[in-house]
DNA sequence: ACCGTAATTGTTAGCGTTAACATAGTGAGT
DNA sequence: ACTCACTATGTTAACGCTAACAATTACGGT
């Protein structure tokens, strides 16, 4: 209706072409850009016979708006095909709607479970996910992802680490973007949200259905020194040890591979072996049965072996691996409502670690009565 | 040295404090943001003693800057410990220096591998990852991916694929922008670019290794029938065998689990069993070879296995899995590297094809003489 | 009819960067 | 010495959006 006399009234501001727009402007031009430019605020504006404004109020749900005008500017961005330029938004606001995932060795199911979890619950919080693998975990590497990150002036950060390593390093960065790292067991810094499963617990869980199964010299495997999960794991272990009057053996130290599993139980082979064995992760439990049984023994007969992670596949390994199934999708999803509240409380919220739940398979039997 | 004189000159524009950052300007203030607002190049600018031009100038790498002149740039930048804003670069630029990654269940080993390779090879090339996983390979997920990404005004796409679903999708949406898709391996559709693993020489590979070993009755269980590396290793085992001068059997329809590998390994158990399968992954692999062992049959001794990925543990699998070696590192990388020259040529490269490694473990031995 | 208040909508001014053009220096060629 | 071409730098104007404020309209109470 006032369509016509409010595109002339303004000659359109652009120096290029402000015109091919809203020519035929009637024509289903869907994504646009086929012809002339990509259509703005202002285009949408002038179809719907508003300001620039109120376009912007109605994508931004303004309560200020008249049901009928917000039909009609409805009506033209879908006509046009519009989409907000996030550039330009990002740019007034200062902020990107844009999380930074920093991950170490990705490849591993772990992490990469973790990364999808954040992903779709940022997805759906409607923010984007920036992303950065780092296949170690020393302090350069670090500082590159972060440098990634703070240039692209990401909203908020999650850390995928089990490493004591990065740790330090985040804490001197002294960023005003609300950080959740993942895994780390311990108490947080200053301005770190903690996001966890219990993997005390978790160890627990796995002890204590070997203990109650009736073994009594159990080992464990851990993982490499510097993993916060692997300690917790450790003291989770000692922990329910203790409980069940049983005395802690001294850890083996792994370091997450298959092939350090292999090692492990091909020097166990070669001497005593205990009744059970709880292996921190499930690949290093398999290189475990798999040198266990190159070497004759029969797992559980002779040994019983507990992983952790259940991996995709461990049901059908030989046997099939009792192990502690972590819930990565749910620890995504709480890493992004950590990062939420951060952002509108500016308090740190606190969240309940996430429970892990024992999967009882074929690696796993009474000891052998001898 | 001139920084008191130039901070009065202008009273830094912003509403807020501007002065807050040119006090103590001497001081480690490396992420700045401590007191006051981040530094723009105009903070940059007055420090150096320039125009805020020069300053970008330098950042661009412009050759139209002395080196002195650059050297006192860079030093204010150190100074201030300056970072460029993407969001306003964006903006002007009309391009955003990301690229975005649709993958579907990236849960899996090939499409996390995949993944990684990308995000690495990105990073490296200076542009950053925006990542959206799918679930399910429907054109309703499609379409919410590609929103996304256009959203973002994404400079570029790869798309994580191997389903012919998600494929037809592509088409008809006349982005602008460069697209690569990962495992399309059929003729590429107008404006896309395909990149891929030579899965046809896989699938020869497996099954030549099969033959040379003296095997006959060869059966290939392949993957999902949406699937386009599934479709290829087909050619490729069909290929191989007439080559061999033998008779391809049909093939058993799969879904890359290793619910269904053990499903098929139990009912193939029933009935007679060939001298050799060729598994179109390992994780069907690892079934089959359960059922098969579980039924009593031993592998290799009675039946040849070879898997397809080479996924972290196949080598502790009992028996260590033969399969194919996918370079899925290299795979991502090249996927950038056709994004890259797509974005500057305007043209759509050819990329050959990477050649897949076959792994010889022990789940395969020349059949048992009868 | 007149004013105040609330409900809508419009106008203006940046956000921080790059592109395009303008301007000042610097030698070289005549 | 004087212009020409070139080099190095500065100035101005967008990019497309939101925030803040200004303006208009409608409505109820006096």
């Amino acid at each position: 209706m006032t369509t016509s006399g409010a595109s002339s009234a303004k000659p359109a501001a652009a120096g290029t072409e402000g015109a091919a727009i809203s020519d035929g402007a009637a024509s289903d031009r869907r994504h646009a850009g086929q012809r002339g430019r990509k259509p703005r605020m202002a285009d949408v504006a002038r179809v719907a016979g508003v300001s620039h404004q109120t376009v912007s109020r109605v994508l931004n749900h303004s309560p200020a708006v008249r049901p009928e005008t917000r039909e009609r500017v409805l009506a033209a961005i879908a006509e046009l095909g519009y989409r907000r330029n996030v550039a330009a938004r990002a740019l007034v606001t200062q902020a990107s709607r844009t999380f930074g995932v920093v991950t170490f060795g990705a490849e591993l199911y772990g992490p990469s479970s973790t990364l999808m979890g954040v992903e779709s619950a940022a997805r759906e919080a409607g923010y984007y996910v920036s992303l950065a693998n780092m296949s170690t975990v020393d302090s350069k590497s670090v500082h590159s992802a972060i440098d990634h990150f703070i240039e692209q002036d990401v909203d908020g950060l999650v850390v995928v680490t089990t490493s004591i390593e990065g740790d330090d390093t985040f804490e001197s960065l002294g960023l005003d973007i609300p950080i959740v790292v993942v895994g780390a067991g311990r108490k947080p810094r200053a301005d770190e949200i903690p996001v966890a499963v219990d993997q005390e617990l978790g160890a627990r869980l796995a002890v204590r259905h070997l203990v109650e199964s009736g073994h009594e010299e159990i080992v464990h495997l851990t993982g490499p020194r510097d993993s916060f999960d692997a300690r917790a794991r450790v003291v989770g272990y000692r922990a329910e040890m203790e409980a069940a009057g049983l005395k802690p053996h001294p850890v083996i130290v792994g370091d997450w591979t298959s092939q350090q599993g292999y090692e492990v139980g091909k020097s166990m082979s070669a001497s005593a072996l205990p009744s059970a064995i709880f292996a921190g992760n499930d690949p290093m439990a398999l290189g475990l049965i798999y040198a266990l049984t190159e070497a004759g023994y029969d797992v559980p007969g002779d040994v019983s072996v507990v992983g952790f992670d259940d991996v995709p596949g461990a049901e059908y390994y030989r046997p099939p691996l009792t192990t502690v199934r972590q819930n990565f999708e749910e620890l995504g999803r709480q890493c992004i409502a950590a990062l939420l509240k951060a952002l509108e409380d500016k308090g740190k919220p606190h969240l309940a670690p996430i429970k892990p739940e024992l999967v009882i398979r074929q690696s796993t039997a009474p000891p052998r009565r001898d």
